[in-house]
DNA sequence: GAGTCTGCTGAAAGCGCTTGCGAAAGAACT
DNA sequence: AGTTCTTTCGCAAGCGCTTTCAGCAGACTC
């Protein structure tokens, strides 16, 4: 495809107009060389501009075995708790020199190997890997292999926020927010929880629900398997974990919402949808019924009311990331773990019937 | 840098271990060629995979000069406007096999240029630039010349949302959709209005507020100048921007508040901000103010009392752009005009005094 | 003024892969 | 068995750039 076409200059033509070598073009170019006589560095400057010359970085990335470009693979983009942590990505990428190539792997082990191996071929320095690692033996080790194939040549393996097989990792800590958020809550009077839960695969649904459960039991109270609802980490998912919560109820106990003064929804984007699905029904937050969410996304601040939440620093995490990618490799592996913080809005508050 | 490490194995070690050139060997992974024997097209296949053998995209760019990647300079991912336009895009892309390189310009007509550079350097096939243009001169012209050149040597640069300089566009309609958001909000019973502008030199500022002018205009009625608050597209602004309405009033109008009876925020990102300004104050919207916004990001639903708003299909923006990029090219630029649609919700209504 | 250095340059060898072209090896015909 | 086609392969020439290495001035020694 695109041949036949007015191919742009190359760095022969340049040296030819400004009568040099292409190894002097090069030098001066490439900036590697200060030993060029400043008459010719200026020929070679002048004829590069005029020629509109745009070097081309395969042909430079073949000649010395590297890039300046950093893979990130990633669930979706336009998921906020991701944007975020793009955005860190970017500005460090940036200061650094690199360039990232995003890839949205949906949650789909295969697709995220088949990125990995699309991001190996372009022979990217670093390979960023963000989103909830997946319990999966086959899937995990498949990962690994490719993993350790790419930091055998030479490739640096970061992970965000998930078990690291095989490289350095940013970790917030989920595990203790959650059990953080757990003692606020009891501590603001709350005793009958309920959740709404994440892909029951991710270490990360794993983490938030263990830690609650852990921080409530060092209370001496329990969440009730059946106030959990399923969920999937999405806005849609809240609204039919709340719904689900609301409605079917666990056979036998009644509906939830009746007995629970608190639901803990997993993540913010889910909470978003409870929220959502709670207003439709008239239910007052946090009069009726209290709810918190966790990662501390920016829509957290524009519902009403706001929500209570864990926060983590994604834009950080992103930056963070890429700085160890960029770090000349150490011999262990490094973990940054990353502190997590609770943060109570208004969509908590004391049950309302203290009554308890 | 990275060099002394055991490279990763290249196609001389796949021929060599099937026992065949690398001719063959090339044919087979590259699937160009049905002519190959099926006993060696497996060795082959069987060595490749034995070796973990990933092809060097660079060198396969350099050799066919071409390549499979997508470049998307926009403003920032983490703005809902432009990650949800970047899944549009990726999604599309990767129907189409490509990879998508997002770079966030910030707005910064410089480091946009930069891009533009860079971009073209990996030899990316399509280019797609997304955000309001910048009406400036000096910066158009360089950017046309880029663009130019970048589409001389076979390159297809697409344009989103902007002025388009030298290749296809998908414009959504800011100015219709705006005056449709006017003729609704007159319908509806409003008859003095005041608006929270953009950066005064995006195209996309300027398209909206005389899209909206006009269509006050059709019923007779005019937008102060003054009732115009300063912003810039983000929360922040809008929140400033509501402040300013609501604090300073134009000189001898006392506050802007008392007297208009709803606010149009150029994008839905402001109308957040705004929102969250008229809830630190108290006030009721839309009882007392009835606010709009425009774009329509999933946010939106999230607000209490949701927002009314101007709906363009952003992802489908994202995708479409992809297709032009990726079509044979025309003679003559194509340009996709893409329809928005008012979408009212909670946060309008009626003005409370239906005095006048 | 012969012998050494220093400082610049250019020729050339790749980097890993694709591909046009001709050769080799069968297959199919007289 | 001798010819003529087809297939199937391998050779080798790039793709555009970097970088080593040796060469060649001119600047320095003594």
């Amino acid at each position: 495809m695109r041949k036949n076409f007015p191919m742009s200059a190359k760095l022969r033509d340049v040296a030819e107009k400004a009568g040099v070598s292409v190894a002097t073009a090069s030098r001066v170019l490439s900036g590697s060389a200060e030993g060029v006589r400043p008459e010719r560095r200026q020929a070679v400057v002048a004829a590069a501009r005029e020629l509109q010359y745009v070097p081309n970085a395969h042909a430079q990335a073949l000649a010395r075995s590297g890039t300046t470009h950093i893979g990130a693979i990633l669930h979706d983009v336009s998921d906020p708790y991701f944007s975020e942590i793009v955005r860190g990505l970017q500005r460090a990428a940036v200061d650094a020199g690199q360039l990232v190539t995003v890839c949205n792997s949906y949650r789909d082990p295969e697709r995220e190997l088949a990125y990995v191996g699309l991001l190996r071929s372009q022979r990217i320095g670093a390979l960023i890997l963000t989103g909830s690692g997946l319990d999966d033996r086959s899937y995990s080790e498949r990962l690994a292999a490719q993993i350790n194939a790419f930091a055998s040549t030479g490739g640096r393996p970061v992970f965000i926020g998930r078990h690291h097989i095989a490289g350095d990792a940013v970790l917030p800590d989920n595990v203790g927010g959650a059990r953080a958020l757990a003692r606020a809550l009891v501590t603001m009077g709350h005793r009958k929880f309920a959740a709404i839960s994440g892909p029951p695969l991710l270490t990360t649904t794993r983490d938030r629900l263990d830690g609650f459960k852990a921080g409530l039991a060092e209370h001496g109270i329990t969440l009730d398997p059946a106030a959990i609802a399923p969920g999937d980490f999405t806005r849609e998912g809240g609204m039919a974990g709340m719904a689900h919560l609301l409605d079917a109820g666990p056979a036998g106990y009644g509906s939830i919402a009746s007995d629970a003064t608190c639901v803990f929804a997993l993540n913010d984007a889910m909470a978003l949808g409870a929220l959502r699905t709670l207003r439709d029904r008239d239910i007052d937050v946090p009069g009726r019924i209290s709810l918190a969410g966790f990662d501390d996304i920016p829509a957290t601040l524009d519902t009403n009311p706001t929500l209570t939440t864990v926060r983590i620093p994604l834009a950080e995490m992103g930056a963070l990331a890429v700085s160890l990618a960029l770090e000349p490799p150490s011999d262990e592996l490094r973990v940054r773990h990353i502190r997590s913080e609770v943060v109570l809005r208004e969509s908590t508050a004391p049950p309302a019937a203290l009554s308890r």
